[in-house]
DNA sequence: AAATAAAACTACAACGTTTTCGTGTTAATA
DNA sequence: TATTAACACGAAAACGTTGTAGTTTTATTT
């Protein structure tokens, strides 16, 4: 195990200064072409690679940006994080992740930790308590730090920061009439707890649909479902609600869900009863995932562009970083597209 | 924009010396409990937090470790890293993410990212192309700058290092043990190519098992599919490969995959061509993710347990990085477990 | 050949901490 | 009362860089 080599070894070794050499590594006019080529050549030899550390804290930034989502096992985010880091590792920057796990003190204590120092920016899709309880004042104050933040996904209008989501509502307005188009005139909705952004917008865009197209909202038609459903070890609850829907509501001949855990639950109970899809019944989900495409039959659904919408969010961060301007907050919205498979006609 | 308070300014408004207030803040018996109590309370006051990028360029330790990963989009990694960084975040540890995807150089690219002063160890599991090329000099260097590695899954034994990988043999001859009991007498195993660890631990797991069921070995049953199919993009070619097996092998009446994907795709082309689950074909796959739980009928799956695998390579490592050991290098294995639904009979 | 300008290099402070080694008080001992 | 020990604090160096403000060397001008 030998020791790191610093700027100082090769100043000793090359009888220059310290100025000199870390001049001449950032090919400073200063120094003459000759040591310039001396030095790095030199530097190579012995493998000199700078502390990152020390330059972070001489230039106060780090070349790295925090990422807070509230859960990792999850497709959705790790395309997000996915595209994330691609575009970061392009710019030179790394990511430091850290997982809220939807709570609200897991994501202060992260961001606390993110914040003393570690990173030049932020990106975050805020967890589903902080939605709850519309407790902001972490991000605040680290707005107010000077760092810049990023909201994705779940976003919260009142906060001025720069944003990255998709068209929800249109993005279920568009399934809501592919469904209608195709005869569907019993339309039901899996949603989440109004709190949730996402949840709010997506049912919506669902009601504008029904607008549009003269159908009665019929409210029983809109199932709310709890929220820890999301996770994958509470499979029995949702399960239990969603049977309850098809008990009660008879002939739905159309759902749309807003995630693909709802809707590949849903096409399973249906199936079940003997429902048959997509002629009975069609359905159509939010997220391209792994379940979608590979449920049978597979399913139609919203494709959200996770991976853009990481990218996108880290072009701006970076954009807002290193430009360091603090006005004209913009929110990018990427559009969503239709991906038409077996559970619509 | 309020700038960051620091010692200093902590020092200056109290007037006392810097030393007093960065001893004060650590309970250094240096100091009188009354200074380290008004200290500390005016600290709290103004909201002091201390800047970890000078931290760690003074004490030589970041408390950050790094992990690398060959693809975030990926069910059992993504499990794998929310292990990592629930056991880091307890022990007051961040987490820096770099993704490989399957390829040498951005592995190489992401570890000198990191190895530069940056984390105090590393966590990774590395890329299909470094298996291939059997290139492991990035790693034998950072080793050698006395950064500790912990391996986990896709493992080199003649690294020497931490390990920790689940017991790939065990697990399959496990499952394709019970495929026997259950009756199968004709399994074909869908594996990778012979280069991936786990794959072809996997593969000498269910030749034991054949043989200690007195089953010959029938070489065309042993199905190796091109690599780059674990892409979830690259699917028709995957159904391609698993549809040639069923067709140039009639009754074959048990499958073992190797991952999920395998499983859920073989079992998707089965059910195509007539074949009934359970009953005419039973079939077991690997890492109990998404897919397994929501395939019709449902995957029965050797478990990997990959957050329990994430949180012990994190302890293994911070054992590491805080005792500075670098002897004993132990390679902690995981059991697996089997769990049954109804994709057996 | 002297004055000046340009080029090449260096010293040093700084980034925000931690820690070693002093130093000045106060209290305890002989 | 003189000596020592314990206590409370501070000065300064260090971690590895960068950048400003010199200083020295070389080249250019008259």
């Amino acid at each position: 195990m030998k020791k790191r080599i610093t700027i100082k070894d090769l100043a000793r070794e090359l009888d220059v200064s310290v100025s000199t050499v870390s001049k001449a590594l950032r090919d400073s006019s200063d120094i003459s072409k000759e040591t310039i080529n001396k030095i790095k050549a030199f530097a190579k030899q012995v493998n000199y690679k700078p502390n990152y550390i020390a330059q972070s804290l001489k230039n106060q930034k780090t070349k790295t940006i925090g990422v807070i989502v509230p859960d990792i096992v999850h497709h959705f985010f790790t395309k997000v994080i996915k595209g994330i880091e691609n575009h970061a590792n392009r710019k030179g920057y790394n990511i430091l992740i850290g997982l809220s796990n939807e709570s609200l003190s897991n994501e202060i204590v992260n961001m606390e930790m993110f914040t003393n120092g570690s990173i030049d920016g932020l990106i975050i899709s805020i967890s589903r308590e902080t939605m709850q309880k519309q407790n902001y004042n972490h991000i605040y104050e680290t707005l107010n730090q000077g760092i810049p933040i990023v909201m994705f996904d779940r976003i919260i209008d009142k906060i001025s920061c720069d944003k990255v989501t998709i068209d929800d509502k249109k993005g279920t307005q568009n399934a809501v009439n592919k469904l209608i188009q195709n005869g569907a005139k019993k339309i039901a909705i899996i949603t989440t707890k109004d709190y949730m952004s996402v949840g709010k917008l997506r049912t919506e865009g669902y009601k504008i649909a029904l607008k549009q197209n003269n159908i009665e909202l019929d409210k029983n038609l809109i199932i709310e479902v709890d929220d820890d459903l999301l996770y994958e070890d509470h499979l029995e609850s949702l399960e239990f609600q969603i049977r309850k829907m098809f008990n009660n509501i008879p002939r739905i001949d159309g759902i749309f869900a807003v995630n693909e855990l709802f809707a590949s639950v849903a096409m399973k109970i249906a199936k079940n009863i003997g429902i048959d899809i997509p002629h009975d019944l069609q359905i159509i989900g939010f997220t391209d995932g792994i379940l979608s495409r590979h449920a049978s039959p597979p399913l139609s659904t919203v494709n959200q562009h996770g991976e853009s919408m990481g990218e996108k969010a880290t072009s701006i961060l970076i954009d807002r970083i290193e430009n360091k301007s603090t006005d004209n907050f913009q929110t990018h919205i990427i559009q969503t597209d239709l991906i038409l498979r077996d559970s619509t006609k």
